[in-house]
DNA sequence: TATTATAAGTACGAACTCGTACTACATGGA
DNA sequence: TCCATGTAGTACGAGTTCGTACTTATAATA
């Protein structure tokens, strides 16, 4: 048994853990991306290719959780790289449909296979196990710290 | 066992898993710091708060993978809330040395404290167990993707 | 129905990020 | 010693993020 600063001490590592592979990976990802696109970009379009029917603005500000008027202007930008289209929402005046096209969907497809490639020697030196057993705890944790925010 | 495209899956999602929980943390920890302040920065106070005798600017920005010109900024803000000072590096007349004060230091303190009390409702449901389970495999995958960075 | 409150998205501005190009210093060789 | 080359940090500018305040549309209440 652990004491609770021994504890305290984990979570606070995992948590740094956590953002340095994020630090990482983005900026190997942002390496292979188009112009300024960030990884945020990148997952939005993402989330929107596995939704045929597109989602609003608000709801991809939540799902990512970035205030919707930065999710305006990274909105605007995969629309002039022709990567989703914005159309006027049928059901509300207010708002809004975004929708990755099939141009989107074929660059999303385009990265995943590159960075891939990237990724070849780390998956070879590591193997998928790792990965595997972090996973479940990483959706249980994101589940959690997800519902508990104000 | 499991086929190359279920453990590719796995590793993507993985990915995805991590930066969200870095997305909900450092929105978490952001809604806290004073200002602009951002989780960079406070990694940065608290990497300096263990170095009493603090590091140069390039050594930093290559601990966070920021850009060094990024760097520059980070510190001259730090600076002018007093939370680090920057000097002349002794041995080298091109470079700094960065150092946390202690108002840095008490203010990082008083964070953590802080952070603590915001996620004590998230550790009473989740105890410390997931996070100890998964950091052991997160260090490896970051160690390797840290060694394999070109 | 008229009125008020709430919600979606955006214009705007201030601060931040980061690539390029520069300055000042250091270092290794002739 | 002098010079070529490399390195630490920064000025600058283009593009990004996000808080505030606004516009327009919906929802709720009288």
């Amino acid at each position: 048994m652990k004491t609770p600063e021994e504890e305290q001490q984990k979570v606070f590592r995992f948590f740094t853990e956590v953002g340095i592979i994020q630090q990482l990976m983005s900026t190997k990802l942002e390496s292979m991306l188009p112009g300024r696109m960030g990884a945020t970009q990148f997952g939005i379009l993402g989330h929107l290719a596995r939704r045929p029917d597109g989602e609003t603005p608000l709801q991809l500000s939540n799902a990512f959780q970035v205030p919707k008027t930065s999710m305006t202007h990274m909105l605007a930008v995969l629309e002039k790289l022709e990567f989703v289209t914005i159309e006027p929402h049928p059901d509300d005046g207010r708002s809004k449909i975004a929708r990755a096209t099939r141009d989107g969907q074929r660059f999303l497809q385009h990265c995943m296979e590159n960075l891939s490639q990237e990724l070849a020697p780390v998956m070879e030196e590591l193997t998928a196990k790792p990965f595997s057993a972090a996973l479940p705890h990483l959706q249980r944790i994101r589940e959690v710290l997800d519902r508990e925010r104000d």
